[in-house]
DNA sequence: TTTTTTCATAACTATTTAATTATGAATTCA
DNA sequence: TGAATTCATAATTAAATAGTTATGAAAAAA
């Protein structure tokens, strides 16, 4: 059980000492006199029944309990202090505002149930969706003015100090509308995407590596009709009113392909698999508020692979 | 600046009171008095100059700040309550332990390097190092037998509630002894290498799917000789002694690459580039020592690629 | 309507707290 | 050697803490 004597006092106390290694510096800093420093580090020693520094007539040093202790300390003191900003900025700005980067792949799906169902837990937090170029948003995740981004795995240049957390798989998808000529196709051949319109993705796009390769593995070297978008507005509406082949993240038409709205052409592209899930600061772990949204968003993803059966 | 006011007494006692929601319950559980409870709950709403609770005559409920804020005080007792855990786990043991799982990929560089230097923050700290198949690394570490994993990024099938924080990229290295007949072919292609002996990974290895993917795309289906082994001590001894092809990541062979003890096939292998990094579960987050080990682990990643220039 | 539940407030008090000043002991430094 | 540094201990004290019991008010349940 937490020995409820122990006080932020005693933690801020030790936390000053260790980082000065000195009782009488620590003692200057807190605006209190030496010996009451001295006196705040026994209760504290003796609360833990542990000594937490070697006291010399040079100084103090950190004990090997001391060291241990110190980590918890600073979190412990640090949680705390995090918790009266918030309730500031609660206050300030009626409410939490999280940030987060939307990738295409999970913007139809997951995220809208996701986020449904944080609001349901009644934070009164505001909830900013942001979408754009990968490289745009994990470059905002990276100095900090989004606070995560959800979507496939960035290339490994990419990914210096982020951190990833996986959510599920998924494959890029050749779809077309219903009744388009291939479909009828006996012996179906990648190559015979040639003869249409193809829409790919930009070269920005995560996926764009993956759709090149696999291109490339089924002797496609350039393709002679062929839009680069990100846009799948613009995507869907140009494929279901066109004999264009759409090259598109799974979790994009996923939605399209249950309502039959569009169709999936019947190549294999398993080697297109990819890892989808959550970008985070590796630096900077995230506050409460964020990990809750990130649990939700697990949790709401396991629900959903559970639902639409792969 | 942080109410010195505020002690874990409050903390502890709002927590009860917001799992109960109930001021009489919680009275209880702490085994105190109702109108002690309701008196340290007014007490923690002055100190922070908000209101924790809305009042009413069916229990209490949380407010807005009362919501963002029972995060934060949870994880600040939640951090305490550990450092005095770990206190008496290293008094048990006489330090702590962090087992870490390391892949081949880095067990020759970065993970050797990075250790000594966490030694030398003289942290007292047993590291447990366990090699293995990567499958049975990320077992344990699932389960918490193991605090982190170093190497390559898994198959997305082997990353469910693992996170992955990116430290290099590496790709798939050709080698072979110094001397090799195909060091002196004025038109490499790949396909001559089914004249030699192949040394290739295990299929339970992270980068065996990578090799194939090469392979094939290069139009070499079986090699009619080959080894399959993740032994880079039999690798390294058989490579040298031989005229076989071993194909590895250039992690593992780096060192002897350097030393000129093996030499490199003149092949393009940029397909096989793949993250290197740390693989932590997602849930129960890192404690403060093993965050320690990941921050030297990154700083010596970061040291590492600038010594030796990519 | 009456009873019960639930929380708030008030008055009180033994303890603990969080400092203070004064002093001393052991090193280190000049 | 003597001065300066550094931390520990002791004695003291005003303030705060952390509870208690007693009581009341309002809503919900019977």
């Amino acid at each position: 059980m937490l020995d409820q004597r122990i006080k932020f006092r005693h933690l801020t106390c030790f936390l000053e000492v260790a980082r000065q290694r000195s009782v009488g510096k620590a003692a200057d800093t807190l605006a209190i006199t030496q010996p009451a420093v001295s006196k705040t580090l026994r209760e504290l020693e003796e609360h833990l029944d542990a000594r937490l520094f070697d006291r010399s007539k040079r100084g103090v040093a950190l004990t090997d309990y001391g060291k241990v202790f110190l980590r918890y300390a600073g979190a412990s003191v640090t949680a705390l202090r995090q918790g009266v900003d918030s309730i500031s900025q609660v206050r300030a700005q009626g409410g939490l505002t999280i940030k987060i980067g939307v990738l295409p792949t999970v913007a139809a799906t997951i995220v809208p149930a996701a986020l449904k169902r944080f609001k349901a837990l009644g934070n009164n937090t505001t909830i900013r969706v942001i979408t754009g170029l990968n490289t745009v948003l994990l470059g905002q995740l990276r100095v900090g003015e989004l606070d995560l981004v959800i979507g496939r795995l960035a290339e490994p240049e990419q990914m210096s100090s982020l951190s990833f957390i996986h959510l599920y798989s998924e494959q890029i998808s050749l779809v077309v509308r219903p009744g388009h000529p291939l479909l009828d196709d006996k012996s179906p051949d990648l190559t015979k995407i040639r003869d249409y319109t193809v829409l790919v993705p930009t070269p920005t796009a995560i996926i764009r590596s993956a759709v090149d390769r696999l291109l490339i593995a089924h002797g496609i070297g350039a393709l002679p009709d062929r839009i680069e978008t990100v846009s799948t507005t613009f995507g869907r509406a140009f494929t279901r009113e066109s004999d264009a082949v759409w090259i598109i993240s799974n979790g994009v038409i996923a939605t399209d392909l249950a309502e039959g709205v569009l169709v999936e052409l019947p190549f294999d592209t398993s080697d297109t698999f990819g890892p989808v899930g959550l970008t985070t600061r590796v630096d900077a772990p995230s506050s409460p508020p964020v990990e809750m949204l990130i649990n939700v968003i697990r949790e709401e993803t396991t629900r959903h692979l559970a639902t639409h059966a792969r």
